[in-house]
RNA sequence: GCGACCGUGGCGGAAUUGGCAGACGCGCCAGCCUUAGGAGCUGGUGGGGCAACCCGUGGGGGUUCGAGUCCCUCCGGUCGCACCA
């Protein structure tokens, strides 16, 4: 800081922001009126996990973007929720507790008090009247009520299946945890197990959810990410007969290939394989069997791809050309895709063309290619060998060939997805215990309404094992309970469900945190929901983002809420990377933002996150150019003080007038479509021009101090005060720009002679293009260049350009 | 392999969507003020050239009066999915 001596005090962000901090709480500046809101607005930002480590500046990144929207929406006049809330069961909380020896119950509550302590030091616009954790029995009561509602209507069912198993976190996980054949948490190769599992049926809601992206506001990469993940393929389902055995049902999207099917494949584990086994091939087949099954998740899926299948010494008949052809198995053909068996077409199928060059099974082309090699995957194309429809093209041809085949009941068209439905049970201490109770006699039986929460006990040896069964089973008192239908002796469910789960409804809840008798208030939903705009990181977009949908589509059919759709607007972050990498504790560059804004104060690191580039790109977190952004506003400071000085004030100048009306308008569009960076950039150039004009009269400074205040609200309120307003800077009005007064005085256009620049000209703004081009003329660097020569064409942009053609 | 995105000064990034490339900021250079400068202020800052001018948005080609922006192609990078039939 400088030491020169200045006539006003100079800007300390510490004391100033503690002030404001205070002042907002006191004066409840940040809760809005819930039950008659004249225009509510629901700002929603994801909720954080609260790890020990405390707030990143990933975190502030999104917050701060969010925030400002907020507070901008605000500053328009609308009434703004901002909640905020923790995301604090699960198995990351639960590992970081085992790890220190401590019981995730404990540790908690710390990790809150910080979180909650750096979230209201970097002066986010929250109603912490409705704080919300989903560790909270008055949370997971209505968690474990949204289950119920599922149970209930046929959506959650439980089944023994081949699930991924991490044998370090000791715990299923879902698909969309798995990364590369490996546990997304803590990098340890998934296995293969077999255990009974809840899970809900998303796939009855496929189509649905795909339809939907096209109604939703959402950032494109999200949708893009949705799409490619519900994975809808259209073919058809054909029938294979054996020779006195079983008919084998096969999918594929491509049915116009079917003349050139010259084997059959099923998976390994496919339930069809003992009647199909062939006496000789009997020690084979189990052989391979037995091999697959040793495999872990990763040398099937992502190992070496080389194909391995033994035949099963059988026989099908293809429904097209009425060959015989040889059934085998190999694992490449996965039992949870399609019916589990395809028709293998080598001559236009990469895979199976691998598998019949390695195995000499015969490849048959049936679709032109113009001397491309095979195979040749192109649906792009006409097809020969395929008897009475050669000649068709792709396209064609397999709706004629599943319409022939179809008369004779072997063909049937189908929607497929990648799609499976969401395994939700956990074998795991931290989360809701699913509310299930098994009974001898009654089987497996709803807690009633009445009993929930069933609360999840507080119980010391908590660490997972290899028995794939919770460690709550091993808590005797609350293991065993009466059946709720029937009294006998029965005990209950003892996995946890997903985390998933629990923020798949938080956004619902926040609204109505102080009800304790109903998971979300009628008339709150009503008057809140959806979500008006929701602001997150892309890592949920297949997860939360997914899972979120599909629940309110239940909660809608099932008459609990008005909508399906819960945030029709989501924007999607970048994010803050460092050096190039993704921030992480096992990398070393995580970067803490409480040093920063010590140093710094939280206005001016926020508004610095926000410079650092686009705010849906992210960017890469360095610290030079922090002062920068300080530069900037103490120079704010300086003119919001000099405008308080009697006669130090030189009154409006016309390009000052012009450059606040333009700058109006560039800062409220850009803050609307989360442009901070420019939106920033635009508010330096009017400084810049106060500055240099000697202009800083109240009327030139007060819009530019509404409109940091969303970027700087502590700074801004300081100055709103100064400048002798008694409300908050957050009760005033976005200023309106006057296109009139943007767009006033002259303009500069530039002149072009064959598309090079080579004069520029300033004319009064709107000039008719004879006036303008009868000056370009006269112009003599212009001169110059047509010398005399013909003047062609002329082209004539408005205000912006003159271009002749010689 | 499939899908999405990106490539602009020393650096982060702008460019009203086909119309003056490099806004704004960092850094750097020079000057002023200072005992001093890691403070402040003023000016400069894409490359080449004394200049007139020329060249410049990953490379090459195209469309156009005009291309960072549109099309084709190649190179490089990021993210997601991945033996999904």
């Amino acid at each position: 800081m400088s030491d020169v001596p200045t006539h006003h005090p100079l800007y300390d962000p510490a004391a100033l922001e503690a002030k404001w901090q205070a002042r907002w709480s006191e004066r409840r500046t940040n809760e809005p009126e819930l039950d008659r809101p004249a225009r509510p607005f629901y700002n929603l930002m994801m909720f954080p996990y609260p790890s020990a480590e405390g707030l990143h500046v990933g975190n502030m990144f999104a917050f701060t973007g969010a925030d400002i929207y907020g507070r901008f929406k605000r500053l328009q006049g609308y009434d703004v929720f901002e909640p905020m809330g923790f995301d604090a069961f699960g198995i990351h909380s639960e590992n970081y507790a085992l790890s220190i020896g401590t019981n995730p119950a404990q540790l908690i509550p710390k990790n809150i008090a910080n979180f909650r302590r750096q979230l209201k030091r970097f002066g986010g616009m929250f109603d912490w009247r409705h704080e919300l954790s989903t560790t909270d029995p008055a949370y997971y009561k209505w968690t474990q009520w949204l289950f119920l509602q599922l149970f209930h209507a046929g959506l959650a069912y439980k089944k023994r299946a081949a699930v991924n198993w991490c044998p370090k976190d000791k715990t299923v996980l879902a698909n969309e945890q798995v990364i590369n054949g490996r546990c997304e948490r803590c990098d340890t190769p998934v296995e293969q197990r077999f255990l009974d599992q809840w899970f809900f049926r998303i796939t009855d809601f496929a189509q649905r959810l795909l339809d939907n992206l096209d109604k939703l506001d959402w950032s494109s990469s999200t949708v893009a990410l949705q799409r490619n993940w519900i994975g809808r393929s259209e073919g058809a389902e054909l029938v294979f007969e054996t020779p006195g055995g079983p008919k084998i049902t096969v999918f594929t999207t491509r049915p116009d290939t079917v003349f050139g099917a010259t084997y059959l494949v099923l998976a390994p584990e496919h339930p069809l394989v003992t009647d199909l086994i062939a006496v000789e091939q009997r020690a084979a087949v189990k052989g391979y069997q037995r091999e697959v099954q040793a495999k872990d998740v990763v040398a099937r899926r992502v190992g070496d791809k080389t194909k391995t299948g033994v035949f099963l010494g059988s026989y099908a008949r293809n429904p097209a050309t009425g060959e015989s052809i040889p059934i085998w198995i190999a694992d490449y053909v996965l039992m949870e895709y399609g019916t589990g068996a395809i028709m293998a077409v080598p001559a236009h199928d990469k895979r199976d063309f691998e598998f019949a060059t390695q195995f000499e099974l015969p490849i048959r082309q049936v679709v032109k290619t113009d001397g491309e090699p095979l195979p040749s995957v192109s649906e792009e194309g006409t097809l020969m060998n395929s008897g009475a429809f050669d000649g068709a093209t792709c396209r064609e041809g397999g709706r004629k060939i599943v319409a022939w085949l179809a008369q004779r009941g072997t063909a049937t068209p189908r929607v497929q997805y990648r799609l499976h439905d969401w395994c939700i049970s956990r074998q795991r201490y931290w989360g809701p215990p699913i509310p299930i109770i098994y009974c001898e006699r009654c089987g497996p039986v709803a807690v009633p309404e009445k009993d929930l929460p069933v609360e999840l006990p507080f119980i010391e040896d908590f660490r997972p094992d290899d028995t794939g069964i919770s460690p709550l089973a091993r808590h005797k008192e609350w293991y065993f309970v009466k059946c709720p239908d029937c009294g006998d002796q029965g005990r209950r469910e003892t996995d946890v469900s997903d985390t998933f789960l629990d923020s798949a409804w938080y956004h619902l809840r926040y609204p109505s945190t102080e009800f304790a008798d109903r998971p979300f208030d009628p008339a709150r939903t009503k008057t809140w929901l959806p979500v008006s705009t929701y602001i997150g990181g892309n890592e949920h977009a297949v997860l939360h983002l997914l899972y979120s949908r599909f629940v309110s589509m239940v909660l809608k059919d099932l008459g609990h809420i008005h909508f399906e759709e819960p945030f029709p607007k989501l924007r999607a972050h970048g994010l803050i990377v460092k050096d190039g990498s993704k921030m992480s504790k096992s990398r070393g560059n995580v970067v803490v933002p409480d040093a920063y804004i010590q140093q710094w104060g939280a206005d001016t690191f926020r508004m610095y996150l926000m410079f650092l580039g686009p705010f849906q790109e992210g960017g890469d977190f360095r610290e030079t150019g922090i002062v920068g952004i300080r530069r900037f506003l103490d120079k704010v400071w300086t003119l919001a003080h000099e405008a308080l000085t009697p006669g130090a004030s030189p009154g409006k100048s016309e390009s000052v007038e012009r450059k606040l009306h333009q700058t109006i308008r560039k800062v409220g569009a850009d803050t609307e479509s989360l442009n901070y960076n420019t939106a920033i950039a635009a508010m330096m150039e009017y400084v810049n021009e106060l500055r240099e004009q000697g202009a800083r009269s109240k009327e030139q400074v007060e819009p530019l101090v509404i409109m940091v205040a969303p970027y700087a609200p502590h700074f801004a309120e300081e100055l709103w005060e100064l400048l002798g307003h008694k409300r908050s800077v957050f009760e005033e009005q976005w200023p309106r720009h006057d296109e009139g007064l943007a767009a006033a005085g002259d303009v500069e256009i530039a002149v072009q002679v064959n598309g090079k620049l080579r004069s520029r000209l300033t004319v009064p703004r709107g000039m008719p293009q004879d006036d303008v081009v009868a000056r370009v003329l006269a112009d003599e660097a212009v001169k110059k260049f047509v010398d005399g020569q013909k003047v062609k064409k002329v082209i004539y942009v408005q205000d912006r350009l003159v271009n002749l053609v010689v």
